[in-house]
DNA sequence: TATCTAGTTTAAAATCATTCTAAAGAGCCT
DNA sequence: AGGCTCTTTAGAATGATTTTAAACTAGATA
């Protein structure tokens, strides 16, 4: 039996915020609970804050912002760029890349093997690589 | 000598924009001229606006947007998504990819073969592949 | 346990890119 | 030239996100 096994949930996840730099606050341990669970998905602020009001709390909207943006800067989230109308956030943070339907707005996951990038430039001088982003742009056949 | 030859810039503009399916306005073909040379470029609505009022001219706010829209959606060039603070627009429209470094919100283009996509997926049922992004995400080496 | 302090949260205002509006203007066909 | 439709315009509206300044709290210390 390990120790996260004897751990309440919220314990679990304070701890997980404080390993990432995070003082674990009622309400960050509250996102955190919902966010980092394990389940892969793609929230906005938005969706975000009806998920908080569903399970019967109360988050104001600068602290949702403010905490999607520090798990994102922690690492525990990835943020998805495939349009500028808002912000996207994916609970995976494996290296991946996704399909992006326009029409319905809709993001769907690539599984990690099947985009195979053979070559990549190098970084200009002075840079390194930080990340590769992968989307498909993807649109109904009858469109 | 070409058809081509003989026009003056300005008509030149006109046609290619009757040929793309707009009417050659004044502002259109203005933005044309700036826009459309040949050269490979990245502007966002208030780069152009700024150019525009360099060069002497007028184009209300509202225009340049309809304009950079209506440029992309008939394929006189591209939108490129790396964040969500504003819209870039890159005035090559050959398939290409780029190298974006947030910290000066710069955007480099990445030569076309110096990016060999091995296997793409299979887009899902009912679909078809538009177009395929790649970003990839760079940072200076002491940051 | 009471106290302290830096870090957080809050509601509301501010910001800012982009879109919308309704009226005035301009291609372009006849 | 006349007329019809598409465009442009300035300004208002929108909407996601950030900022503000005051109230609050986690966690360390006494």
């Amino acid at each position: 039996m390990t120790q996260k096994d004897r751990m309440t949930p919220t314990a679990h996840f304070a701890e997980k915020l404080r390993l990432a730099g995070l003082r674990p606050t009622r309400q960050r341990v509250a996102i955190a609970v919902l966010l980092l669970d394990g389940r892969h998905r793609h929230v906005t602020a938005d969706s975000l804050t009806e998920e908080i009001t569903t399970a019967g709390l109360h988050v104001s909207g600068g602290t949702v912002y403010n905490t999607l943006n520090q798990f994102t800067e922690a690492g525990l989230l990835r943020r998805v760029r495939v349009h500028n109308d808002y912000s996207l956030f994916d609970t995976n943070t494996d290296h991946h890349h996704h399909f992006y339907e326009a029409e319905n707005d809709q993001l769907v996951d690539i599984p990690h093997d099947d985009v195979i990038l053979a070559q990549l430039p190098a970084a200009p001088d002075g840079h390194e690589i930080k990340a590769v982003d992968v989307v498909i742009h993807i649109q109904s056949k009858d469109s």
